[in-house]
Formats: structure tokens, C-alpha cells, sequence
DNA sequence: TATTGTTATACTCTATAACTATA
DNA sequence: TATAGTTATAGAGTATAACAATA
């Protein structure tokens, strides 16, 4: 009969409200490192790797060049990254973790570890499998990786 | 041994993935209405209810009072909401939908509806509605409906 | 004084597009 | 010309805090 849906009739909000929900919390637990979440994604994203071009780690992350451009800065800013030049190419440069990176990623590593862990522990363990299986499908499917427009 | 895990290894992670998706493939598709998921939101929350003031309205989508303001004035701007005073408290007033916006969350909610089958349709049925009671479960058992600290 | 709502300010995140320096 | 990156600009989303009007 409803002709209008509530809004949590919809998968797509529930999933936005719980993400937001954890991202919060997450956001909120490494603000005391001084760092976001998103600075976070390119601290992790650089971790093993020697060191990778701004552009490379544009599709990587699933942002563009721009906005690659600005965290890297804010991460430079903060010590935490650094920007060395290329001997063949004279047009790039790349991306590596600093000293200070390198210690750090470490130590926001085990708040994610933790709140994550918090977060889910209300769901069984075999329902956090589920949930992450489901997940998982979805990104497959979709092939969600990020690969912007750009 | 690997003492960093990937970030992929953390559920929350898995989940903005697939949450970002959905969203930006909804903001798409309702930005041919000229509107926002935020937007959508508050349009939505108005619908049946005559008349709401702001403060409960930022009880109700977890906002604070400032930010309902923000979006009440470019709903406003739109022509899809409208403000009335109180009768009997003179600080206040109430938001309700204009004629236009009435017209509009029906339309919009239809999007809404194909954005969610389209997106979750990679999954059965019976895995839709499996992720639907987990994140029902970690919405409930963490009181999720927002709630700002404000 | 406490409450309702607005406004001012600020910051993150992100995009688009123009631009610079190579190639 | 094409590519790598940066910078400029903009707008959504949101928070905090100061403020005005009313209770």
C-alpha cells in the first residue's frame, strides 16, 4: 500500500548508517595520532611498498590526482610521508613513508585492529564471516577498487 | 606473523567500500533531481509527519542543530520545504514539505528503490536479506539513529 | 537561566579544470 | 601533443561555538 518506503526499507542506507557509525568511531580513535581516516588509507596503502608515483596510488586508492595531491601534502606537512624525485622520469616523482611513517603505521594499525573488533564483537563470529562474505561479493561484483573517472 | 594487516582486513573497511559505492551511484542518480542524499534524507523524514520542528528533526537523523539548518535553508532555496512559525512557543517553528516536495519524494523514492535493486541484486535474495538482519543487528545493538552529541 | 534556532567559522573529503614542467 | 603533478576553485557534509530571541 505505502507508496513511499521508509528509508530503512532501503539495504543501501542501513549500510550507510552503519558506516558511518564505525567511521566515526575509527576517526574519533586515531584523531589522538593526528591523523584522518582517509590520511590513514594512504599511510597504509604506501606501508611495504618501496615507493610509489602520486598517479599509481591515485588509482590504487580510488581517488584522483588531485586529491592525492593534497592529502599528500598534508601528510608531508606532518612529517609522515616524503617526495623524492625520479632519476628517469623528471616529471614524476614518488611517494614513501618517512621514519615517522613508518613507526606510526604500526601503532594506528592496532587502533583499527581495535576498533574494529569492538565495533563487531556484538555479532557472533560466524555472523562477522557472513557479513564479511557478503561484502566481499559485493565488491567483486561491482569491482569496487576505485578506479575514478578522473 | 604480518604484524600490519591489509586494510582489507578490516570489516569497517570492507564496509565504507561498499557503502561509498552505493551512495555515489545514488547521488548520481538523484542529482538529475537536483537534490542530495542528504537532502533525500530530509525530505524523506518529513514526508507524513504534518510538521517537525528542527531540533527533533536533528534528533531524528543524527545531526546537529546547525547542520539541520544548513539543509533546511537549501531546501528552502529549492522551493521543497517551508517553514512555519509555532503558535505556541514563539522560538520555534516546524519544517514541513511544500506542494512541490510533496511531489517529490515519491519520484525520488523511486530511485531509491532501483538504486538498491540494481546494486544488491549481485546477491540472492536469501543473502539480501541476510545482510539486512546483520546490519540490522549492529544498528540495534548499538543504538544507532543518531544521536549527537551536539 | 535554559532552550530554540541561526549564523559564523572551519575543516575534511572530493571533484573538475586550468596550469606547469617535462617527455 | 601527451603525460605527471600541482594548484585553484568549489561544493557537500559536518562540527563547534557564539549569538539572538524567547521562555
Amino acid at each position: 500500500m505505502s507508496e513511499v518506503p521508509e528509508l530503512s526499507a532501503h539495504t543501501g542506507y542501513l549500510l550507510r548508517m552503519v558506516s558511518n557509525a564505525v567511521s566515526h568511531r575509527f576517526a574519533r580513535s586515531v584523531s589522538v595520532e593526528s591523523v584522518t581516516v582517509a590520511e590513514w588509507a594512504m599511510l597504509r596503502s604506501l606501508y611495504g611498498d618501496e615507493a610509489v608515483s602520486p598517479s599509481i596510488l591515485a588509482r590504487k586508492m580510488g581517488m584522483t590526482k588531485g586529491a592525492i595531491s593534497k592529502l599528500a601534502d598534508r601528510l608531508t606537512e606532518k612529517g609522515l610521508i616524503e617526495r623524492a624525485a625520479n632519476l628517469d622520469d623528471q616529471r614524476g616523482h614518488s611517494l614513501s613513508l618517512s621514519a615517522a611513517g613508518k613507526k606510526k603505521v604500526p601503532v594506528i594499525a592496532e587502533f583499527a585492529e581495535d576498533n574494529d573488533a569492538t565495533f563487531f564483537a556484538v555479532l557472533g563470529g560466524e555472523e562477522q564471516e557472513r557479513l564479511r562474505h557478503l561484502l566481499h561479493v559485493l565488491i567483486d561484483k561491482h569491482g569496487l577498487s576505485g578506479v575514478p573517472i578522473d
